[in-house]
DNA sequence: ATCGTTCTAGAATATTCGTGT
DNA sequence: GACACGAATATTCTAGAACGA
């Protein structure tokens, strides 16, 4: 063929560029194979291979098939037939119009329209014209080819697609906000949850200790009163006053209330405290955020899952506005607590329920500890140790641990007081 | 220019306009068959027109340009160019093959690959050919024409009107969410002020309790220590044992525990602890929720309804929130009462109204017992007002209600006490 | 046998096949124009062909056919028939009516009511007159007409951007409600922190005031004892009257109630007393609900900011998750407190100051009243059973609930102490 | 990994028909 | 019966996807 490129498209068509058209690639069912060349078209530089082929076609074309548009802003096949069948050959692999304009779609070509306003405008001669527009396909203006990109999504801007890619990050961002609200609430309702429960504990737990504390002054008082003959009472009294000594509990009842969770080696083996870490521990866990209570075999649940929780993202609302319900329900175990209910474990993870063994340990020594203080001591004792649990926690389904739990109690203390709770 | 269109098109377009109007697309009722007179295939009725025309088509068309395959299975466009301008144009309102093409798509139907094997077995003669393939499209079979279903989206299961469908949905998810969001703003919202109320009374009640206790043991010390001489303090002893006598107090920290508050006339009068009160008033202020309250003229509001938490995007609490309302009267019944606060209405309940009868009566106790003390007296009032002092939890918002309150609480007592905050 | 289906296929292709190729439906790029002609509106662009072609049909059409109405807002067809048969089909691939006000519809065109308000005003001439309508469909404004947009769902106006302004209005709906969950998980995340730091604190306080009572007490008693026979309690006595000695614990009660935290120098050293200011330091900033912590160098951070916080809505499920953490910090941060770790201000707000002040005044007071005793163990004992008091919390749905446990526990305890509830 | 080729599906407009008010 | 609109099909252009080079 007569390639002239005269400029810079020298090349682009070899002089035997005759193979078997049909062949590239391209979705075939099944099948096929063919033999194509390759092309002797060094890279250019930056600009696809397909627009500079293009240009030169353009440019080279016989005016009766395809050229320019008069303001060189487009250009438009007049026979779309014989350019299919005798131009594009000579620049690709193929014959079929339809691939070359897939091709320009891809670098964001638009077909221009066509159509007259009147039928009567009809012409014969430019009815099967067809004119393509691209912003940076201009003639004499081989330098705006850079710009344009080939683009699997449409080359030009905001085409249309524009809606559905909306549309597509719209339902991504909802299903996102669903899950990330079911999540949420859950995390909310279980923290509120496990916040109330906490201080429930504690207040429990101070209950207790200042029940014991009184009753253990109400003891010394009358001790006092009645040993004025003698002053034991006076080493016993002192001995309270002083601060523990290392590895002994204190019964100040400060020591009681020290979070010494995290002080966790003041000076005790990590046995004797034991109750209070686990205590903390049974915290964190309970703190924790992501309800996996599901399965949770083995230790049986000590909150269990809110039954309200199981709500879907969807149409959770009416369910969720049951919370109140379940706070109900907490703060009736709470109070069911705080009527010394407590000390069991309601599947207490391993932790609470190491924390229980552990406690049980504190209280032993505690107690042996109060031994030299007095009875009324022991009483305190149990009710530290119990204070620091923070079972206190249960709901409506503890009935059963309910009564164990009272029988425990009854075992555990001799005194009436320490019942108290 | 001479509108003729050399080749296929002459007289198509005849200067009388002669089209046979009436065609394009359109709404066929499914059985039509329109002008269609008998039919070997008696089926005639739910027949696509497109597959009635095409099968014409196919049929009368000079083999050299379109015809079944030797086995009757398939169709083949031998030359599709000709097809298009002098075949089409008779059966429909275009004369493209890529617009055929598109319905044989919609119809289900797949072209087959038409590239030979091998290179060798290229052949000019059929590489343009186009072959077609439908399960039910075959050479004397029009029955079988019946089972082809048009398809909007596309040939295969389910591509269509996604798009539609999923906005709809989307909507629909997005204004779940509102609704659930608001929701569940004003939920966490409630449940927290709860929570802390809930909280802090339970906090008011032990530091009385624990005042009181302290104050109880002064008094048995002060008797131990008077009564040295004779068993009086036994007596004393026994007597706190003693369950409380009706309208009494009794001095036992356990009982202390027991519910009173609910237990309406326990006779005081009303007014002196305002302080307190007003102080539980600022927390809720600042923990509450929805100014349900409204209406609540006449008394003044405890609680004044936070202004930012207008939010409420939609409107959906009504039924839901309902319910956290009696709660919270319950619970705003409880401070109030715990801290005698109460003698505001804001449109408290009746319970409420009783509580705060109890809390005066408190009130005056607690009045009467510092009037006794002297000046120490002071300090533990002041001590108590401060501690419940809710202004921790004030935010910034709040600082003018502050000094409200302080400011009345200032002009309600005279002792230090109120200075609490 | 002949294929020729003779009968059902009958009709297919009407006698004069004459219709102008290349009409039809079909997707048009906005900014066609093309090979149209001349039309004096020079914005051809994005206007769709419909409009463009009924423009010019209007205004080229025989006046006594169609026209604009003489104020140029409206067009009339006058002649109905014959704008069908004759005009139509110069523009369009049909010759219906009906069919053109389809199209009428799907700009949002509306027919005007042409019906006679009396009878007599009926007019032979103008009955058959057809009018449409549309807002941007007026003579000599072809500006206009790039504002009508076609509707997939039908004419009325509203209806046709409905679904691009439905998305619109969903991708900003689900925007907000993106910010709107990150606030509220910021929000609560905040409010839960600093509420359970405000009750830790109160708790904290509480029990330090516990403890200083009993020390207290335990003095009294061993002074009463030790003093039987002097006045040295007096000497005891005045001791406790003074301001604490740095590094030591001041057992006066109200010192510690006193949320002396903000007072941070008051002549303690950090470590007795700074737990409890740093306390009431997390407090305020607890009840706020900005996270405006960011800053807030100096001073040391007794509750180091949330790092979770910064979650962005976009995907803050792993974030949010993260929560225990948070908890985690805030409680730590709450031992560290109750440690006496902090008692640095975090930006207190006056208030807490000033409370902070009036608190250390009523400390005094109260310690002084403290000394004093009296028979206002009455109140005492009011406060406590108040205390104690759940009920308030209980909803109806705790009847049966409490009624078991309260019989349990009666059950289980025989001392008046054990009724604790 | 990018680009080319081919086939299929999506999307928008056009045309027609039917229906409910 | 008129009219607005739903619905189905038609036509055209653009984009997606698979496969190969």
């Amino acid at each position: 063929m007569e390639t002239q490129p005269k400029v810079d498209f020298t090349g682009l068509i070899g002089p035997a560029k005759r193979r078997r058209l049909r062949s590239g690639g391209g979705r075939r069912c099944p099948g096929t194979a063919a033999t194509s060349k390759g092309s002797n078209c060094k890279g250019a530089t930056t600009i696809p291979i397909f627009l500079k082929k293009t240009y030169k076609m353009i440019e080279s074309c016989p005016t009766d098939i395809a050229s320019w548009t008069p303001d060189g802003e487009m250009f438009v096949v007049k026979d779309p037939e014989r350019f299919a069948t005798e131009i594009i050959p000579q620049y690709f692999d193929h014959n079929k119009f339809s691939s070359f304009a897939r091709q320009l779609n891809f670098y964001g070509f638009r077909k221009m329209q066509s159509k007259p306003i009147r039928n009567s405008d009809f012409d014969a001669n430019t009815a099967k014209h067809v004119t393509f527009f691209n912003e940076n396909f201009k003639r004499g203006r081989c330098d705006l080819l850079k710009k344009i990109q080939r683009s699997t999504r449409g080359g030009g801007p905001g085409t249309g697609s524009d809606q559905v890619k909306d549309l597509q990050d719209l339902r991504e961002k909802v299903n996102l906000l669903e899950t990330t609200i079911s999540e949420m609430q859950t995390q909310h309702e279980e923290r509120m949850r496990r916040l109330e429960l906490d201080m429930l504990g504690r207040m429990e737990q101070m209950m207790m200790a200042i029940q014991q504390q009184q009753q253990n002054q109400q003891q010394l008082q009358l001790r006092s009163q009645n040993s004025l003959t003698g002053p034991a009472s006076v080493t016993s009294d002192s001995n309270l006053m002083k601060p523990p000594a290392p590895g002994s509990v204190s019964n100040d009842i400060t020591n009681t209330f020290d979070p010494l969770p995290f002080g966790v080696g003041r000076g005790q083996s990590i046995g004797s405290l034991g109750g209070l870490a686990s205590l903390m521990g049974g915290h964190q866990a309970s703190l924790g955020f992501k309800p996996n209570f599901s399965g949770a075999p083995g230790g049986g649940p000590t909150l269990p899952p809110h039954p309200k929780m199981k709500q879907l993202p969807t149409q959770n609302l009416p369910g969720s506005l049951t919370l109140p319900n379940s706070r109900l329900d907490s703060l009736r175990g709470i109070s069911t607590l705080s009527r010394g209910i407590s000390n069991l474990s309601r599947g207490l993870s391993t932790e609470s329920q190491g924390s229980a063994i552990l406690g049980n340990a504190f209280e032993d020594k505690f107690f042996s500890m109060l031994m030299n203080g007095g009875d009324a001591n022991k009483a305190a004792a149990a009710s530290l140790s119990n204070f620091m649990n923070p079972t206190p926690i249960q709901d409506q389904l503890n009935a059963a641990n309910l009564a164990r739990n009272n029988s425990l109690m009854n075992g555990g203390t001799a005194t009436a007081a320490t019942t108290g709770i």
